[in-house]
DNA sequence: TTGACATGATACCTTTTAGTATTATTTAAT
DNA sequence: ATTAAATAATACTAAAAGGTATCATGTCAA
């Protein structure tokens, strides 16, 4: 379980990685739809989305001659529980990062 | 604002720097005595440091000669409001991010 | 002011990573 | 059956990352 976390926060350690991330979030994409948002070969998209898969960020379906990429939440969902660790420590403090997020939340 | 989310995520993306923060949520610590917590030289631990401080999740404030670590939040809410985007995805879903989160802090 | 303690900085090595280029495999359509 | 479309897989390169070893700097105490 907390094993999983490493794939997750390396998956997540790459900018291209995350734009693929928030692409997916709009819409499910073959690799040619996800590589027509780059400049940067198929080789290259495929190999972070071998990565992104790993880290349980993204599933990969076939469908007919193309595959589909869609984002999953387990992943996210790692790497959340590893942050919302500290709340602990931070609930007792003046800079608690839950209220910093409250306050954050408001701003929008 | 939305700069400096790299620097967090590359600093969350290595395991030995994910258990130096664990160790500092603890307690403040100098250098030495994080050095002490594994079985890497201090330079190896002095660049994990540095990449921590550049992603905004410690400080370091002098103090006579030794330096003093401490854990800040900032850098973790960066990362923590990247992720959290995506629950307006997923508010509309069956699996929910936000929902998964609330169901794992009841199995505690 | 000399020595010990704590840290900073630099050069170097090895492995991993992000990328390209190229070749192979699978599938839809004519 | 053949061809084109979509992807898979492999070999290769350059740069970044994690680590060590070594030397330099600053600070407290005798």
């Amino acid at each position: 379980m907390t094993a999983d976390v490493q794939g997750a926060f390396r998956a997540l350690s790459d900018p291209t990685r995350r734009q693929i991330l928030m692409d997916l979030s709009t819409r499910d994409m073959t690799i040619g739809e996800v590589v027509d948002q780059f400049d940067i070969t198929r080789g290259a998209v495929k190999k972070h989305l071998i990565i992104l898969e790993e880290g349980k960020l993204i599933s990969v379906h076939s469908q007919g001659r193309s595959r589909i990429n869609k984002l999953e939440p387990l992943g996210l969902k790692l790497a959340l529980d590893w942050i919302n660790y500290f709340n602990r420590f931070w609930d007792d403090r003046l800079s608690s990062l839950k209220n910093a997020i409250e306050h954050e939340q408001k701003k929008e």
